[in-house]
DNA sequence: GTCTATACATGGATAGAC
DNA sequence: GTCTATCCATGTATAGAC
């Protein structure tokens, strides 16, 4: 019967639940949080969590796109950015898309661990897809300037865009289930580095580019990540 | 009350069950296929059901882990056929797994349709997970050799294989969303097929092979399988 | 050891009151 | 537009027959 806060206290009620949705989805798994955990946390019930979606699914896809359109905000500007040259704006374009991560890492070190638990496929899978939709077009645009100054030598500007999509984000997966591993099982930060290696030096020969021209600052990215993951939590998140 | 058919008639209904489960999944989904849709197929009860498995995601595991053995059993001979070059061996092992693919989708030209719709990128991300741990150190052994005859110049031997192999399911997974969408959409088979040399040459260049040396007969495949899918299921599927 | 029958809790969904 | 009350499917667990 009590009757749960009185609708007037609330502004962007959609909003709430979408952020509810995330804390809870990155804190206990996609299938592990009830509908009702999320209309609990943000004192409402369950009619109106289905007014405002359609079920569990489109919070899920709603929380994704959210996250993957504050990405695109950031990296859509950059083929039209003129002091840079091809192969500097690519290297900002993964800077952005891993900076990015890094700054919704912070709520979550326990996150990483349990985004990707085997049961939130689908929470991988949905984010990959959206964000390779919307970064495909931008990283072609780059990839075509590159070959028409000649810089890169690449087939198809879209495909290649995708592959190397396909790839920095299957690095990224990688090394963050490397990192997390290596909590328990100790491999070395050598070896873990050089598996990255690997996926840039693919980039760069799809790309035909210059060895070690791509994303030079990863090593650096990496060495933040594992601080970050090492000593918990790096900052609080309020709302 | 009716009591389902008797005990006796039975033989392997672990095995019995772990057919249905797949039959269902691969043509409702997992989400959509309740414990009850697969013991009905068989004619058991839940109890029965319950006592072989430990829970519903413990019958996608048996599933999955099954179609993965059965293609293990086909490749782990590779490394050991002397008569083969390296790159014939590789190009053995991506025949081995794609014939497999193919004859696994005579029940289901629909199935693909099932098998990529969201919800079930849990079936895609367990397959795909086990594949890569089993199949790695395969092609791994084949690749190591094929730097020690001085025909590949590539890195570590586990990475590439795990990279290569990482790049084998992306391209399967493209090509599927594209064979399945050219019914709707009228991409062009050449587009297609030149996407697909994209995956293959990179490859190449991963493994410091030739071009056009991994996997030449893939246009033929891709044509059987477009084949099998314009003309619907090829064979039926008993037991 | 193998299975039937059944009970139960959970949680996604909806109708309709306010 | 917001919420209460309710329904129902379904995953899980168990007691006990054969």
């Amino acid at each position: 019967m009590a009757r749960p806060r009185k609708a007037e206290a609330r502004e962007d009620t959609r909003g709430e639940l979408i952020e509810a949705a995330w804390r809870l989805f990155s804190t206990a798994g996609y299938d592990a949080t009830p509908v009702e955990a999320i209309i609990d946390a943000v004192g409402l019930s369950k009619g109106a969590f289905y007014y405002y979606f359609n079920g569990k699914e489109d919070v899920l896809d709603a929380v994704v796109g959210r996250m993957v359109d504050e990405m695109a905000l950031e990296i859509e500007g950059i083929p039209r950015m003129s002091d840079l040259s091809p192969m500097e704006k690519i290297n900002r374009f993964m800077e952005s898309i891993s900076s990015w991560k890094l700054a919704h890492l912070d709520i979550l070190s326990e996150a990483v661990k349990v985004i990707y638990r085997d049961e939130n496929a689908i929470i991988r899978y949905k984010m990959n897809r959206k964000a390779l939709r919307e970064f495909t077009p931008v990283l072609a645009e780059i990839i075509r300037q590159g070959i028409e100054e000649g810089v890169f030598e690449a087939g198809e500007p879209e495909d290649t865009a995708e592959l190397i999509l396909l790839l920095s984000n299957a690095m990224a997966e990688r090394q963050a289930s490397d990192l997390v591993r290596r909590e328990e099982d100790s491999e070395s930060a050598q070896r873990i580095l050089h598996r990255a290696q690997l996926y840039l030096g693919t980039m760069e020969k799809i790309l035909g580019a210059p060895a070690s021209s791509i994303y030079p600052l990863y090593d650096k990215r990496i060495e933040e990540l594992e601080q970050a993951l090492k000593s918990g939590k790096v900052k609080e998140n309020g709302a």
